[in-house]
DNA sequence: GACAATTAAATGTCTGACAAATGAAAATCG
DNA sequence: CGATTTTCATTTGTCAGACATTTAATTGTC
């Protein structure tokens, strides 16, 4: 581990490169101790304060993880599935939030990656995740139900057949698409849709994953992705309306 | 933004996380100048080095970038497409390395993901994207080419046919597949593999893809996947058998 | 008006210190 | 001797103040 003072990038920036190196290596493993900050410190020839912010810049990441006390330190950090899901979930909002990608892109790329998880999903879903997605449509069904909670209840029925494809990887990729490309699509589309139609598509859906008919299953998210975009192109048309209507009065 | 001093999460955890929201829920908007880092510990009740260390936390997530100077200070960052695809895949590295995921499981988690993608790559590709998985699967017939040279041209050709999709979204979801997950998977597979089986394939992809043929790409991509699998099995069942013989000598 | 020197503001880094947590060792008591 | 309590050393968390470095705007000069 060598740190080039005359580098460009900040000491921490380097120090915490060099770590995370060693992590991604293998040289440090998982539930090993690093360091303690004074040793970091005299090693790198940096000061403490230094060592510490390439410390909080790998517990960012959740690559390491510090506790107090005697016996205390820094561990390399396991990186858990959720741990992921969370990244990946506020990487993917932001990505969307801050990039202008049109409705069409994200629908596209949600249901495609969605779809690549059904073949599966029918293959090997078990009682409980069938419950569970009975359970959300019914939900969904309910005439008193926010906007909020029918958003959520979506997203708990997509996870479920994501889910139910019983591939954790799987489930990690597309962990962004469900939980952030879901919620925003739903805040473009809540004013126009019909509760019932994606009810009726969401129990259609469920019923193809239980009698374990691929081809069904496949169809039916096709359709509730060409039924999301035809929303979508509603709502831009009804607001492309009233800026047009507003301009003539203005005029 | 308020912070709690007795909570248990540490000082900077905490400011960097009420920054964090004020970014996601668009109170910080992209290029938007946070106050200086003696303003912040003001506001915050804190002292600069903390504030310093809950700014890092921010940094390594490229949520902000910071610029020396008179003019300078941190800026919320724009999460570009590079950024998202190096976390993705640094992540998604870590992940598969730390939590003993079997081949089979990150196999088919992979080409389930890039047959998401054949169909849009079948329909958009361009003359870019077919030339340059022409010149990887050529690149890969040269009879000289190190491992590493194939292992590097086989994740260049995958990522041509992804982003033949022509959807960026799509293409960052599938950043962690290509280059964490067929790099992990080579290095298993690259001792048992023939080239000339792989580059046979690769070739058929692409005429598949040329042809705009797009149920025989699926076809070949499963043959591909099912190719992948078999090398992975030959060379499990190798070390099985070499490690038994060697038993049997010890004992 | 163009160019050079100055200045101010901001981040980057260092030193030294104290507080708080925590496990281990030592001391104490039954 | 065994169990409990106390002490203690180690380590992270936080703070204060200072100086170095970078950078753009300002000022001064020709």
């Amino acid at each position: 581990m060598k740190i080039d003072p005359d580098s460009n990038a900040d000491l921490s920036a380097q120090i915490a490169g060099a770590i995370r190196d060693a992590i991604i290596s293998g040289d440090l493993r998982v539930d090993e101790r690093l360091p303690s900050e004074s040793e970091l410190s005299d090693q790198f020839g940096v000061s403490r304060p230094t060592v510490r912010e390439a410390l909080k810049r790998l517990g960012a990441q959740s690559l390491i993880r510090t506790q107090r006390g005697a016996t205390g330190g820094a561990f390399v950090n396991k990186l858990t599935y959720p741990d992921a899901y969370g990244q990946q979930i506020t990487t993917s909002t932001l990505l969307l939030s801050m990039n202008a990608v049109s409705f069409q892109t994200a629908c596209e790329a949600r249901y495609a990656l969605e779809r690549a998880c059904a073949p599966l999903s029918t293959k090997r879903r078990t009682a409980d995740h069938l419950a569970t997605m009975r359970a959300e449509a019914h939900r969904q069904a309910q005439p008193g139900l926010s906007d909020e909670s029918f958003c959520a209840s979506d997203v708990a029925f997509h996870r479920a057949l994501v889910d139910a494809a019983d591939n954790p990887v799987l489930s990690y990729q597309l962990a962004g698409a469900v939980e952030a490309m879901q919620p925003l699509m739903n805040m473009i589309t809540f004013t126009a849709r019909s509760r019932e139609r994606i009810v009726a598509l969401h129990t259609a859906i469920a019923d193809a994953i239980e009698a374990q008919d691929a081809e069904a299953t496949d169809r039916h998210l096709e359709e509730l992705a060409a039924y999301t975009n035809e929303l979508a192109q509603s709502v831009f048309d009804a607001r492309a309306k009233q800026s047009a209507s507003k301009s003539g009065v203005s005029s």
